[in-house]
DNA sequence: CTATGGTTTGTACTAGCAGTACAACATATG
DNA sequence: CATATGTTGTACTGCTAGTACAAACCATAG
């Protein structure tokens, strides 16, 4: 309906946006967090961003285009940090552990990215680049872990691999949400690795104290 | 900015919504939840739902309202069938372990509903009724458990009790979430409980074999 | 200096939709 | 029947996303 093929760029009308522009259109990510996308008029972005509404109109789709270029960045980045931990030479466990810490990582030091992600995500997975970037961000990775962990020993093998997969993605992204909601960190390093110890504790070691292990 | 103090009925217009139209309105949460509040016309809401436009606005307080309403019916729904399990009188694990069947059984039986609210996080966290339900409905109970699962010895105690709490709520929502969206199951009750399962392997034994248990 | 082609920006305009106003009508209740 | 409450159609207002376009601006090459 809305896009088909931009004549030039990739599927919006990003990619060549000049790195000023770029970094002046971060500005408007507390906007967008703060209000969300609809509560935020192009006017606003405008100003906040000090790039004329014209110009804007130039390089990106209106609206739409200011998220996806913002979002799309933040998947970018986390894929790339989660990617080096996921392909380390590491046990599968390991490389879980460094990929829970990456992520959170990178969530930790863009909350207002990443609120702006949670609170236009109905937008977010209509766009269909970002909905792809979501899932190579965010699941396949962890997907990809839990099968290596059965296969190297160091995670046990599960009865319903997908369905825990996307538990172990719920936990960790909603931690991380949790904090960015919480606001600005004065020391995200301390704080990414206090909530990726939580969560790796959850998920390899469970809650349940060491007397009957039935499930069922 | 937006409302004050309602005149009469609670902080929205809804409450004493006649059970007909109540029952219509959830002719809308299919389109909702398909393309999100905004892309979402009133006058595809009326028209879809049977509603004529000037009677969702006698009754309800626009868009919002609509939205409001929905959710608000589903957070009722989901705090009271969690309700009913965490006040068992069972020792905390096992409430917890029927805490999770509560929740996801609401939720795979309410697909659309589960849509919407994901689509339109942002917008629910920004009414103010609504941010509070879906504390009470998701995240509270959980924390309880965990605390009374301590006290009396079913669970772990852990470092970061409010982080852990965070994620198996992540966890849970998540995993029922992207249920939710595969679409309406056929068997609702089985696939709740498969979800269910799954879940609860996770958050309780964890994934880690048994080996090494030291976490950092 | 001048021509050419992309970029930048102000201004004015169009179109679509949420929300409102209001009058006519319906239904119930005493 | 009278009054109150709910129901609905119709017409209107106001706001804002997005577009059109022309005038500047800036580079590079000749």
């Amino acid at each position: 309906m809305t896009e088909q093929v931009g004549p030039g760029a990739g599927v919006n009308g990003l990619r060549k946006l000049p790195a000023k522009l770029a970094s002046q259109l971060y500005g408007a990510a507390e906007l967008i967090a703060e209000r969300g996308l609809d509560g935020t008029k192009i006017d606003d972005i405008a100003e906040v961003t000090g790039i004329p509404k014209a110009t804007i109109y130039y390089h990106l789709d209106g609206k739409n285009g200011v998220l996806a270029f913002l979002l799309g960045d933040l998947l970018d980045l986390i894929a790339g940090e989660v990617g080096v931990a996921v392909s380390a030479d590491e046990d599968a466990r390991t490389r879980l552990e460094a990929a829970v810490a990456a992520q959170l990582g990178v969530m930790v030091e863009h909350p207002f990215l990443c609120r702006a992600l949670v609170g236009d995500l109905g937008r977010a997975t209509r766009l269909p680049d970002l909905a792809v970037a979501l899932r190579t961000a965010f699941y396949e990775p962890i997907e990809q872990l839990l099968v290596d962990g059965v296969a190297d020993g160091s995670l046990r093998q599960v009865a319903d691999p997908s369905v825990v997969a996307m538990g172990v993605f719920g936990a960790i992204t909603v931690a991380g949400l949790s904090a960015a909601v919480e606001g600005p960190s004065e020391d995200p390093s301390a704080d990414a690795a206090r909530l990726a110890a939580a969560i790796c504790e959850l998920i390899l070691i469970g809650l349940a104290t060491d007397e009957l292990e039935s499930t069922s």
